[in-house]
Order: structure tokens, then C-alpha cells, then sequence
DNA sequence: AAACCGGCCAACCGCACGCAT
DNA sequence: CATGCGTGCGGTTGGCCGGTT
């Protein structure tokens, strides 16, 4: 098939913006609004490609960045928000405000990874360096060793501690797709941080494949076109998206391993993703 | 003062996705 | 349903800058 490039090349700009260039296009976006990259350049008189122009805008030139610094907060935001969504860096920046995934992905890779390496953490499983995969089914007792391993990752000595609150308004009996819960809270450092996850049902249906009086602590998270099952906070109980799918006491189907107590939080991921939980 | 080195970050590139036709 | 287009996303690169030798 192949792809007309997004702008001809041989006639644009490349590297550093100009002050000019720069001026160009803040005078253009205010006077016409984001949209239609494409045309953008040459109604705005730049030499440059109209990805470029939009990466410029959103990175660097939007008037509602916040510059400088990461906070602490935002630090552990981002960690907490790694450990659930994966490099999914424009989620991410989505829950950051003035944030950038451009500024966020460039954090990620040169401060808290070097951060969680410090703790002994993997920066990609946010688990122990060298320790077992996440909850594969098991026999009872290598489940709860892993469980126990599950919580050193999420209870790392220096680690921030935090627990993910499913709200008890999750109720299937909504009619509609949206949510199982309203939102989702971490504890951080005994402050709540509402996440504001956009939770929902797997869309195309709404009754649990396994007893309801399960569902009460779970909450499905729909981000993007990604289901995630969240357990409750006391684990009183959860479901996986396998079993919301009928997939229940499958290879994939792994909630038998979440029955434990003391599991704070986790969440499967779709299986082609590895399904692993946190 | 110059050379070297490593960290940081803006920008690029290729691919995927959604939508229109 | 197939195709093309516009846009967004994530991985990677390259240049700048400050610190060290």
C-alpha cells in the first residue's frame, strides 16, 4: 500500500526551532486553533513538517505547560500510574496536568528508572529484580509466596506505600457501560490521590460469569481500548477479565490466585499483554 | 584551556489507529 | 471491505550543556 509522507521533505526545516518559527506558530494556533497539522506550515508560513509543528505545540509551546521540576507527588503519580498503565506515556501525562508524555517518557528514563533500580525494582515489572513471574496459577503455597512478593513490590522498604479503593458503588445493575466504580484512589503517604481512571465494563456485557457477591470489591477499568480488573482493597473478593468473558478456570484465567488478604491492589492485564497482575 | 564524558531533553521517525470514502 | 488520509503515540536519536580530568 505505502504512505504518502506527512510533508515534503526536501523543503522543510529540521532540528531546533527558531524564536521566528516558534512565533509563527503560537501567532497561528491562537488566531486559528489546533488541528489540521497537515496544512498547518504552509498556512502558517513554516518550513516544517506538520508533525513537527504539532510536536512543538504540545511539547513545548502550549501556554498550559507546567515548567521545571517534578515534584514528589508527581514522581510517585508517575510510578503508580507506570506500574498500572505500562509505557503508556500520553495516559500518563493525561493525569499530570501541564505535563507532557514527551517530558514525562524523558523522566521516566532518566530519573525513576535509576530510582526504582535503586530500590531493587525492575522499572518495567515494578517488581524485585530477579524474582518469579507475577501470579502464574500455581499451588496454594507458591501462591502465597508470590502474593507475599506482590506486596514487597508494592511495599518496597523506601517505596511509597499506597492501596487502590474500589468504591462499593460498582454495580453491574447500571444498564449502561460505564462504570463499575467511580474512580479509584491511592494512599500516598496517608493522602489520597483520586486517579480518576475512567472505569467501565467490558462493553458488550454487563453480567459477571462468576457470582456477584465476587464483583463487589472489583472494578473493570477501561483505558483506551485496554480492560484491566482491579481487586478490591481488603480483598474481599475479585474477578479477572477472563472470567467477565466467560473465560473462567481457563490458562488465562487467573483469580484464583488473588484471594489473599492482604493483596492491596492489582489488575490484570489483557492476556496479550501477559496478563500478568501487579 | 582543552578534551572528554555523561546526563538531559527536544525533536525525529515509523507505526498504529480511527475515520472517511 | 479495501484503501487512503490525518493524527497520535512510543521508541530512539542527536545535540547541547555542565562537570570532571
Amino acid at each position: 500500500m505505502g504512505r504518502s509522507p506527512c510533508c515534503e521533505k526536501a523543503h522543510t526545516n529540521k532540528g531546533a526551532w527558531t524564536k521566528e518559527e516558534d512565533q509563527r506558530l503560537i501567532a497561528y494556533i491562537k488566531a486559528h486553533g489546533e488541528g489540521c497539522w497537515r496544512s498547518l506550515p504552509k498556512a502558517a508560513g513554516l518550513l516544517r513538517c506538520g508533525k513537527s509543528c504539532r510536536l512543538r505545540w504540545i511539547n513545548y509551546l502550549r501556554p498550559d505547560l507546567k515548567r521545571g521540576n517534578f515534584t514528589e507527588e508527581e514522581d510517585e503519580l508517575i510510578i503508580k500510574l507506570h506500574a498500572i498503565l505500562g509505557n503508556k506515556w500520553s495516559l500518563i501525562a493525561g493525569r499530570l496536568p501541564g505535563r507532557t508524555d514527551n517530558e514525562i517518557k524523558n523522566y521516566w528514563n532518566t530519573h525513576i528508572k535509576r530510582k526504582l533500580l535503586g530500590w531493587g525494582l525492575d522499572p518495567q515489572t515494578h517488581r524485585p529484580i530477579g524474582g518469579s513471574a507475577a501470579f502464574p496459577v500455581a499451588s496454594q503455597q507458591q501462591q502465597q509466596q508470590q502474593q507475599a512478593e506482590c506486596n514487597n513490590v508494592l511495599l518496597p522498604a523506601q517505596a511509597p506505600t499506597f492501596s487502590c479503593k474500589a468504591t462499593a458503588a460498582d454495580s453491574a445493575d447500571e444498564g449502561h457501560s460505564s462504570g463499575l466504580v467511580d474512580d479509584e484512589r491511592y494512599d500516598v503517604h496517608g493522602q489520597e490521590l483520586n486517579l480518576d481512571l475512567s472505569i467501565s465494563l467490558p462493553h458488550h456485557s454487563l453480567k459477571p460469569a462468576i457470582p456477584t457477591a465476587t464483583t463487589t470489591a472489583a472494578a473493570a477499568a477501561t483505558i483506551g481500548e485496554e480492560s484491566y480488573m482491579v481487586t478490591g482493597a481488603a480483598g474481599k473478593g475479585a474477578i479477572c477479565l477472563c472470567c467477565h468473558l466467560g473465560f473462567q478456570n481457563s490458562e488465562a484465567c487467573s483469580c484464583q490466585a488473588i484471594q489473599s488478604p492482604h493483596v492491596l491492589f492489582r489488575y490484570y492485564r489483557p492476556e496479550e499483554e501477559g496478563g500478568q497482575g501487579v
